[in-house]
RNA sequence: GCGGACGUGGCGGAACCGGUAGACGCCGGAGACUUAAAAUCUUCUGCCCUUCGGGGCGUGCGGGUUCGAGUCCCGCCGUCCGCACCA
């Protein structure tokens, strides 16, 4: 056995073996019980990361992990290949998207492969690929076919610079969530899936994702945005251009007798009549359309109004009259852009009152007392019972909502109503690199659905990218069909999908993939849910809410028995890195400066140099350290130790030369210390045959303590448990015990370091894989000390401790530490007043 | 503004249910081996004082509960994340 490990070799070796014998290929018939671990497919952008690399040596360990714990286990591994990048490179670099993509596939998987990772690739997926995206368009018809899906005119939000539509979710502040371009407002037909229909579903769901961040499901459950409420008809005094009423959304109808203004958004018709026939009424619209909807542009903006002069009847009595204003606060697309003002009791509103002196007044008070008293430049948000309010007085907000919405529907006036934040989901992409969405449009028979026969309906490879736009749009033929209907020419529907469908059920197809359908029903459900889903939280939203709505469509309309895609999320934090500047303020990177008597230069120059926030790796800061040349230096096992030291997985993980070379040095170590039993020469074997009782339980206590923290993902505390076992070990006296204890800390490490693990199990003489062998078995036994460390403290400070026999009586505990020189020497002669005695743990003296 | 997370040595972090704060790793110091270096090994390493026995202080800040608080409660300060004129 060689005095160093030598990766290069193992890595190769080992990753061979695996490959040869399929050793992590998942049986869909096997008898053992099932594991699904799964790590968000990457984009193949070009190279792997070390982002990346967190994430899968994370899923890795585990689905290595559940295997020695006798599961049968899915980790899979595929490509979500559609997407811009790929028409950007075209742009850019005059190859075709798909040449592109595949190529980066290509050295993507083999820079996977370098690292080890335990991946069935023989279900290797990428969603370019028409055999995927045909499953996913025979999906999309048949959520067509269950009216999931519809086509509609709409305002869309219109990215300049990518010439495509977005989502709202990709309108981050008014800018395309990739381009950053400023986005527009433009009128299209587009297709949409009724994501909205589940709402309710989606939102209940979240309850029982246990195993799921609170903060994602907080997130999701924010973004669904569910608001219980009364809508009601406001009739106007006289009607204005054919309008004589309109319909407001509230969460307080118990406030409803503060009202003392109606307001509508700008383009609200009501508002758009007004200003059709008076000037300045269309000049303050023109000016509210003005404003930025940056979030601190909003932060700022003025609460603004307009008197269209106008009178609306309070429903409750319609001797109030109440005037209405065109405000730039009230948003269109929310509830039904229109709203009553109560300013006692809602900040804005106030603020809002205020300034265009409108009455205020209170009918909400924490007592009785205070039912008169007057609000002053803060509204009243806090509880209490309903004052001024007619016969709603005395009631609580709650019992005062339920009264007025009960009188609004018996007077049919208005209806206890529920507004959610979530939108339906547009999936229209004016892009070519997508799935085509498979309708054709006729001019006698409308939009009309490919039939199935025909599908997939691939893209066609002879496109150029010379202009901006879509590509399919200018096509000499690919976009003419016969429609399907009635035989006459047609147009094929030119937008793509989002390519959040294309990762809405790719879970669902690594389960079972069949030539000829989506999936197998029976074998997609044998192996979901997920159990463990790892990613980063950048896809709280998106992502995560898309998959799950999709799921459960498919449930819905019966194609698949699980609502729930994800049993388990985990979300993992970045990697980060230290970042340079140069004197003159441009980025430098890593390999840029040295440092230099403690001080860091510019290698190239030897001027100062400055060290910035440690950050996420980006290209931008150029603070990147790319994974291959480091592999080629440590081996894939170093990389995969460093990913799960120090820090917890869901924080950062800052990236250091230091860091790396540590877990370099812990490899060599382990390798040594499996030397010494294979090569049965060393201490381990010439000691005497006396079992080391500390250490057997020290390893014990290792074994079942690296379970627990693998199986709760605290990685970086496994890595801590086998530290201080392997540190036992090596002050430990020769013994059979250290001999086994170290052939036991091989199977601890294999699933962090499996080709040292592989090489040393097979120098030590072990048959088969250690990739196949059994997590190690404890002996509950052996977890419990017999002799424990009493602290014994005076008045609560430490002041001794002592040892002590596991379970020892407490007047016993209590004797020994008052029997303590360092005791006596505080207590100075005086009589303890009290002593408290914690067995097993410490005696304190109150004095 | 709303919602959430977090604040522990020079650094990453550990600490079960309130019971010896700083495990483990990194950095750093001293020493051994070596012609030398690397590697490896031994050892020290929260801060301050010390007559080297010890003593004092210490988990963002200020209070409180308790025999005992990093942990619980109240009030601040700070950092990060998400959402945001949401009616």
């Amino acid at each position: 056995m060689a005095a160093r490990f030598n990766p290069l070799e193992a890595d190769a070796h080992w990753q061979k073996v695996w490959e040869e014998r399929g050793t992590f290929h998942a049986s869909d018939s096997s008898g053992k019980p099932k594991a699904y671990i799964l790590e968000m497919f990457p984009y193949p952008s070009g190279r792997i990361h070390m982002g990346h690399v967190r994430n899968y040596t994370m899923g890795d360990v585990l689905a290595r992990f559940r295997r020695m714990n006798g599961f049968e286990v899915l980790h899979p591994m595929g490509w979500d290949a559609f997407g811009m990048p790929a028409e950007n490179a075209a742009m850019e670099k005059k190859v075709h998207p798909g040449a592109w993509t595949r190529s980066n596939i290509e050295t993507m998987k083999a820079q996977l492969k370098r690292i080890g990772f335990a991946l069935d690739w023989s279900r290797e997926i990428a969603t370019c690929d028409p055999d995927y995206y045909g499953h996913e368009q025979a999906l999309f018809l048949d959520l067509y076919e269950a009216g999931l899906v519809y086509r509609k005119q709409s305002e869309v939000n219109w990215d300049p610079v990518d010439m495509t539509v977005l989502a709202n979710e990709q309108v981050i502040d008014g800018r395309g969530w990739r381009s950053g371009a400023l986005v527009e407002r433009r009128k299209l037909s587009q297709w949409f899936l009724k994501i909205t229909d589940f709402a309710d579903e989606l939102l209940d769901g979240l309850g029982e994702l246990d195993q799921w961040p609170e903060k994602v499901r907080l997130m999701q459950e924010n973004w669904i945005g569910k608001s219980q409420g009364l809508r009601f008809r406001f009739d106007l005094v006289e009607p204005v251009v054919d309008h004589n009423s309109f319909e407001v959304f509230t969460t307080r109808p118990d406030t409803i007798f503060g009202a003392s203004f109606a307001a509508i958004a700008a383009d609200h018709p009501i508002a758009q009549a007004v200003a059709s026939i008076r000037e300045d009424a269309a000049a303050f619209i023109e000016e509210c359309k003005k404003g930025g909807t940056t979030a601190a542009e909003l932060e700022t903006a003025e609460k603004k109004g307009f008197d269209t002069g106008l009178r609306v009847r309070h429903p409750l009595d319609p001797d109030i009259a109440l005037p209405l204003y065109i405000a730039n606060f009230v948003l269109m697309d929310y509830g039904t852009g229109a709203i009553f003002g109560c300013p006692a009791h809602d900040q804005r509103d106030l603020d809002f009152a205020r300034k265009y002196g409108l009455p205020v007044t209170r009918v909400v008070a924490p007592s009785v007392e205070e039912a008169a008293d007057p609000i002053g430049g803060e509204a009243y948000t806090g509880p209490g019972r309903l004052v001024n309010s007619r016969f709603l007085d005395g009631l609580t907000a709650q019992d005062g909502i339920r009264e007025v919405i009960g009188r609004a529907e018996a007077e049919g006036w208005g209806e206890g109503t529920t507004v959610w934040r979530l939108r339906d989901w547009g999936v229209s992409r004016q892009r070519y690199w997508g799935t085509p969405i498979p309708i054709i449009h006729c001019d006698a028979c409308g939009a009309v659905p490919v039939p199935r026969e025909q599908l997939p309906i691939v893209l066609p490879e002879d496109v150029s990218f010379d202009i901006p736009g879509n590509p399919l749009d200018r096509h000499p033929s690919w976009n003419k069909a016969d429609c399907p209907r009635c035989g006459a020419s047609a147009r094929r529907e030119t937008d793509t999908l989002d390519t959040f469908v294309d990762s809405s059920w790719y879970f669902i197809r690594f389960a079972s993939q069949p030539a000829d359908a989506p999936f197998e029903r029976a074998d997609a459900e044998s192996w979901l849910p997920v159990d463990q889903y790892i990613g980063g939280v950048e896809h709280a939203i998106l992502h995560l809410l898309y998959a799950r709505f999709w799921t459960r469509a498919l449930s819905r309309i019966g194609r698949l028995g699980v609502e729930e895609p994800f049993k388990g999320l985990f979300t993992q934090g970045m990697v980060t890195h230290e970042t340079y500047k140069a004197p003159d303020g441009r980025w430098l990177a890593p390999d840029e400066v040295e440092s230099r008597d403690g001080a860091l230069i510019v290698a190239a120059t030897g001027e100062a140099a400055e060290s910035g926030r440690v950050e996420k790796m980006s290209k931008s800061k150029r603070n990147t350290v790319d994974p291959e040349p480091i592999v080629d230096q440590y081996g894939a096992d170093a990389v995969r130790w460093f990913m799960l030291s120090d820090s917890p997985p869901e924080r950062d993980l800052p990236w250091s030369e230091a860091g790396i070379e540590g877990s370099w040095r812990f490899v060599q170590r382990l390798w040594r210390l499996a030397s010494e039993v294979a090569e049965g020469s060393h201490s381990s074997w010439l000691g005497g045959d006396a079992e080391d009782k500390p250490l057997l339980r020290k390893l014990h206590q290792t074994i079942a303590a690296v379970a627990a923290n693998i199986e709760a993902l605290a990685f970086n505390k496994a890595v801590a448990n086998i530290y201080e076992l392997a540190n036992a070990i090596e002050k430990a006296a020769p013994s059979p015990t250290r001999q086994s204890a170290i052939e036991t800390l091989v199977l601890l490490v294999s699933p962090m370091v499996p080709h040292l693990a592989e090489t040393a199990w097979a120098a030590m003489g072990r048959d088969g894989l250690v990739s196949d062998a059994a997590w190690p078995t404890v002996d509950p036994a052996l977890l419990v000390e017999d002799e424990v460390t009493i602290a014994v403290q005076v008045n609560g400070k430490l002041r001794d401790t002592l040892m002590a026999a596991k379970g020892a009586a407490k007047e016993d505990l209590e004797a020994l530490a008052l029997a303590s020189d360092k005791v006596q020497r505080v207590l100075e002669g005086k009589a303890p007043r009290k002593v408290i005695v914690v067995p097993d743990r410490l005696v304190n003296i109150v004095a």
